[in-house]
DNA sequence: GATTTTTTTGACCGATCGTACTAAAATTGA
DNA sequence: TCAATTTTAGTACGATCGGTCAAAAAAATC
């Protein structure tokens, strides 16, 4: 999983055939279907993986707001730097999210802007923060077209990242923070 | 390269081999590359036809704009129209941005805010916005950002449009010009 | 209508894909 | 120590990939 994460994360989705891990990972791809019970079991691992360490990551930071404004500053902060010490992973999840499809081609991971968790997870955030006062009034359609930015400049930075290297990712948080938190203030 | 566009945008770039292009268009494979040096070059071409006619149509609207904030209010409103137009086009191209690499797995496409073209233009309209007095003070860094963020919000949604078929793309521009001018406005 | 040019077909190439399977190697346990 | 179990390597498989090519078909030219 480790060398499968490498080659999705520097040389894309499509790079990573089982010959390609295997060869990185000095075994031969027999041991591959060994241990995962197809290509797709190993690629879901390593997404659930990352949901996994991710959540562990997010939740006592998002536990301890009180504020939907905390709480939507903290999301925003604490996903970029996790980016920082899961870089890699990270990389390889967002590829993999926007490449992997079933066998007739519907994707598997798209964030839908009606049905998407973490869109409406965000969603439900923005009504509160107006009902606390700290946001501008929302309808439905406009909070989640909100959300769905802020997922998409989240993901648009897993892209950047596996493009530029040296990306200050604490800066970068900041600015996003600032962004959103504009966007949503009440006026 | 419509039939190409057709699988891209409903299948995605995976899906795209020449045997199904040629399938979908009622040919034989041997005719697209008779057209075409290569799978590259029809792919290259769907890209650049989409820019040029892009370029077409935004060019007359942002030529008109006298301020930054104008400018930047047009650009993200009529990124959005234009996908209306063309919208199975649109999301063919980002598709292939998001997944075309060359032989060794680099990026073909991938948007580095420090390079990109679109990027450049934006970031500079946002320091004339400042100078004209509507918008906040950026240094070039947060600039960048917000450059890289109102391009991924555009890139965002063209991922949605391939998921779900009924978006509101008027109204959707309109929340997204909102966002943005609140997100840069002067405070 | 005959000849040349352009276009299309369909078979075929070598490479690579994910997977299956067997035999060897390594490890475990009594 | 030796049989049972787990893990590995390596080969082979059918399928599909992008691309090539000779011959047939269609279109254009004279």
């Amino acid at each position: 999983m480790t060398c499968a994460i490498e080659i999705i994360s520097s040389r894309g989705y499509a790079q990573a055939s089982l010959a390609q891990i295997a060869k990185v990972a000095g075994i031969s791809k027999g041991v591959i279907s060994y241990h995962f019970s197809s290509k797709d079991d190993l690629i879901e691992e390593i997404v659930s993986d990352l949901y996994e360490s991710g959540s562990t990551f997010m939740t006592p930071y998002l536990a301890a707001q009180t504020t939907a404004l905390g709480w939507i500053n903290t999301y925003i902060e604490k996903n970029v730097l996790f980016m920082k010490s899961h870089r890699k992973h990270v990389i390889a999840v967002t590829e993999i999210i926007f490449h992997a499809r079933d066998e007739e081609g519907k994707p598997r991971h798209f964030r839908n802007i009606d049905t998407d968790a973490t869109i409406n997870v965000l969603v439900k955030m923005l009504h509160r923060g107006t009902m606390e006062g700290d946001f501008r009034e929302f309808t439905d359609f406009s909070a989640r077209v909100l959300a769905a930015t802020i997922r998409s400049a989240i993901d648009g930075l897993s892209f950047q990242l596996a493009a530029s290297l040296d990306l200050d990712l604490d800066a970068y948080a900041k600015e996003l923070v600032t962004i959103f938190q504009l966007a949503a203030r009440k006026v």
